[in-house]
RNA sequence: UGGGGUGUGGCGAAGUGGUCUAACGCACUGGUUUUUGGUAUCAGCACUCCUAGGUUCGAAUCCUAGCACCCCAGCCA
């Protein structure tokens, strides 16, 4: 069960580089209000590198009191897909974001592109190259070595007026024409050597449909944009740097009624897992993973449908901070903010991963007991509920150790443990089947324990959840772990041959208290000493399917790797 | 041999010349509590801030020179 998200982005002081020249462009009235945006393009799905900018564009805007929108970056129909525009509104809403109005799309601005397009070439700042792709490519330059002028480059403003809108009548195939702004070919910024501003693309738009054939660049769209919805801080990833002189080139150059700054941020890298669009989408084309929302993708979608809440990765986010020095957070973080949040939100049940029955044998055959057991002992309020006993339960295999050593505070021949709530239990007897592989135990109760206290106050080390054989509720259970057995992808020559075969675990036949059986879906419950689940989409009536969302701190686990 | 960036503990990250024998969080280690080996709680964890010089009474913070790593030669964003 979930609780609902605790607002955590109160008004804040400096907190990283970029807030305090918000602040300060605020404080010395260079700007009256800040305006951001979140300028997905349409090609994939968000992942937790967007949540981090979408976090940081909107909290900045709600924290300085300004605005955020949403901003499709849709100038490349070859690759952006309506699916997409779609998948992307819902997961900016339930990470629990608002922008302002409708939804903008650069393609909204096409007509006014052109425009200036046009202006720039009446300017003489701009050209139709009739170079091919590789060409274009070879009169670049290199790192090191100047490029070469065009020889396109000199044509008469008229001469490329003409063809200019003749590419966009369309009568030019692909590739045939680009417009180039005429900037520098010798500049030490590959980005000012007669960068291409629009491109012949005889493709239908998502949105735009069939009316145009010419698209601008991301370089000429996307500044422009800003200044059209009044952008003051237009935040993008370290990878802009080298494109912020060709931003302030072109919102110089051209009548725009505002001129935003662009600032960049590094983006976020997560350790044993891939944030990277192509790659993402590779795992999802290839089949390596069950599409965008497989609960193991760092997908927004993905970690939704895991169980793991938007508020902890809002929290998550928040103590990253932000900066310009590349690095890998380490996932453990994540895991401590989910954990963090479901100890408190979460209700408590008991369900066997594992089951291995255990008989009672002095407890009567026909006898039922409604024992009490507490919903939440983080929060009073979740009250309580029964739990039903009787001889024959289940309780997890890794509770059992035939030769337990000393650390071991379970089950084990001889051995009293308690079984939460209900009785003190000591093993009489191990039964094993033809191949000598454990498949029940024998164990005696000691009815003076009800409830899971002793009168005569003997202490036991371990106390062991469980599930009534007669009233347990049947579910598969998934169980996930890191995509990737290495923690830098970004490092490796093949990624894929890093995907960790493991990372997906099925349980088939695990017992569940009976309370469970109508557990909603997309809710989170705690499996007691087990970890956290959430029912997933695939859950029915009658054939319920968890996913566990985030196992809890396993210090046996962590004794037991040490030998 | 070009241009743009970044370098503070295992991982993030504060720090903007003295209060730095360097915050905070995660991870890790050890103790206490405990009917979840969970939670909570206490304690420990960088004589040092990429390196080397220099300026200064005083530097992680200023200067100089190196070194390392990242990004850029899509008609992708």
């Amino acid at each position: 069960m979930t609780t609902s998200d605790t607002e955590t982005d109160t008004p804040q002081e400096p907190r990283d580089f970029i807030r305090e020249r918000v602040r300060s462009d605020l404080t010395t009235g260079t700007m009256s209000q800040v305006v951001t945006r979140f300028p997905p393009e349409p090609n994939g799905y968000l992942h937790l590198g967007h949540a981090k900018s979408i976090c940081l564009n909107f909290g900045v805007a709600k924290e300085f009191e300004g605005r955020c929108n949403l901003r499709f970056d849709d100038t490349n129909p070859a690759k952006e897909e309506q699916e997409f525009i779609n998948a992307i509104s819902e997961d900016v809403n339930w990470l629990g974001f608002k922008w302002d109005d409708e939804p903008k799309y650069a393609s909204d601005y096409f007509d006014t592109l052109f425009g200036w397009a046009e202006q720039l070439i009446e300017a003489g700042k701009a050209y139709v190259d009739d170079l091919t792709a590789d060409e274009i490519r070879e009169y670049r330059g290199s790192l090191t070595e100047p490029g070469r002028e065009s020889p396109y480059r000199v044509r008469s403003v008229e001469e490329n007026l003409d063809i200019f809108r003749r590419m966009k009548a369309g009568e030019f195939p692909d590739g045939a024409k680009v417009l180039r702004a005429k900037i520098d070919m010798a500049s030490g910024n590959i980005n000012l050597r007669d960068p291409v501003i629009y491109r012949i693309v005889h493709k239908s738009h998502p949105r735009t449909g069939d009316t145009w054939c010419i698209y601008p660049t991301y370089d000429f769209a996307h500044g422009q944009s800003d200044a059209i919805e009044g952008i003051t801080h237009s935040l993008c990833t370290l990878e802009f740097e080298d494109h912020r002189p060709l931003y302030e080139w072109l919102i110089e150059n051209l009548p725009t009624p505002a001129s935003p700054k662009q600032y960049e941020f590094a983006r976020l890298n997560l350790g044993y897992t891939v944030l990277s669009k192509r790659k993402l989408t590779q795992l999802v084309q290839e089949n390596h993973v069950n599409g965008w929302d497989d609960p193991r993708m760092p997908t927004i979608s993905g970690l939704r449908r895991r169980g793991i809440p938007a508020v902890t990765i809002r929290d998550f986010i928040s103590r990253l901070g932000v900066t310009k020095s590349e690095s890998i957070v380490d996932p453990s973080l994540l895991d401590h903010c989910v954990r963090e949040h479901l100890n408190k939100a979460a209700q408590r049940r008991m369900g066997v991963l594992r089951p291995l029955k255990v008989v009672i044998e002095n407890y009567p055959e026909d006898q039922v007991e409604e024992l009490d057991a507490v919903n939440s002992p983080e929060d009073e309020a979740a009250g309580s509920r029964k739990v039903s006993f009787s001889r024959e339960i289940y309780i997890e295999r890794d509770d059992f150790m035939e030769d337990a050593p000393k650390k071991f505070f379970r089950l084990a021949p001889g051995r009293e443990v308690r079984l939460r709530y209900a009785y003190y239990v000591t093993c009489t007897d191990v039964i094993k089947d033809d191949a000598g592989e454990v498949v029940e135990l024998r164990c005696t109760y000691d009815p003076e324990t009800k409830g899971g206290d002793s009168p005569d106050g003997r202490k036991v080390k371990g106390t062991l959840h469980w599930v009534s054989a007669k009233t347990a509720v049947n579910a598969e259970i998934r169980l996930y772990s890191h995509l990737f057995t290495d923690e830098n992808t970004a490092k490796l020559e093949d990624f894929l041959a890093a995907i960790n075969p493991d990372s997906l675990e099925v349980l088939s036949d695990c017992k569940l208290e009976a309370s469970l059986g109508e557990w909603p879906v997309g809710s989170t419950v705690q499996f007691e000493r087990m970890g956290y689940f959430t029912t997933d989409l695939d859950s029915q009536d009658g054939a319920l399917v968890f996913n566990r969302s985030m196992a809890l701190r396993d210090t046996w686990a962590k004794i037991q790797a040490k030998g």
